[in-house]
DNA sequence: GCTATAATGAGAATGGTTATCACTCCTAGA
DNA sequence: TCTAGGAGTGATAACCATTCTCATTATAGC
């Protein structure tokens, strides 16, 4: 029972959501995990087998538990991560050969620069920004 | 025939492509947007009628040729605006209530500020980066 | 004009995601 | 402990954006 499985399972009692077996293992994976992860990519990293549709089903309610946030940029299919009160706020490296996305920590120095860099732009545009995301494209690692 | 038009003429003859009527209309659709648009909204907002198959055809041979870049960060379904060398560079404001996003321009400044963030993060990574994108979340002028 | 090649359009196929529904499992109250 | 009711599950069907197929049509170069 690690921390982040006992802080979930708080947020999902106040809503009266249980917090069952498979949602447990769907959390594991998603801990264990360095980056958001296609639905298929779930069922292939966990060892016990839940069906596609429960998948999604607990996906969406995850999603709307604020738990999970659903990552919708690579090719039409979605892939899902912890979300950032869970994990620390973080930025996404997207290969755009293979499609992985991987998680990038910024140093705080750069963060702060990076949050101011978005309210000035947002007010530029009288948008009330909530959220930011930088997503970095380019060759990872592996495809470079 | 406008200054777009004409470059894009140039790119696809480059490569065999004709620029017929129908993806002229696209063109000329994509170029009066404010933000990047889905496939549904291109049928919505051009006056002559491009069936389906065809209009994702031509998006697709537009991507390849670099003349249209697919966006495909809002739940599910894909994007499309004209490529920034057709534009300029250009950040995103996307709204979490109705999932429009539209285009802000950065002030020279500050996407300086950016491009060396981007590139000091992707360092940290062993990323090679090629290109990047600021989505700003939150509510926009209509939905505030 | 002819011919090769590209483009088009209608419809079928694909595939990730959602909805349905009967069934099972918990949990709280009697 | 028993039981009722709501939450969760899983198989299956439905959905829908996107892609594929293929016969037909338009275009550019000779």
């Amino acid at each position: 029972m690690t921390t982040v499985d006992r802080q979930i399972e708080r947020r999902l009692s106040e809503q009266q959501i249980r917090y069952t077996q498979g949602r447990r293992s769907v959390v594991a994976a998603l801990a264990a995990a360095d980056g958001p992860l296609t639905a298929s990519d779930l069922t292939a990293a966990m060892q016990e087998r839940v069906p596609l549709s429960s998948l999604y089903r607990t996906l969406a309610i995850f999603d709307q538990a604020g738990v999970v946030t659903p990552h919708l940029a690579t090719r039409g299919l979605a892939r899902y991560e912890l979300s950032e009160w869970l994990t620390g706020h973080h930025h996404h490296l997207v290969c755009v050969e293979c499609g992985t996305v991987e998680d990038v920590d910024v140093p705080e120095p750069e963060e702060d620069q990076v949050r101011s860099l978005v309210n000035s732009i947002a007010s530029i545009a009288s948008f009330s920004a909530t959220n930011h995301a930088l997503e970095i494209e380019g060759r990872c690692v592996r495809c470079a």
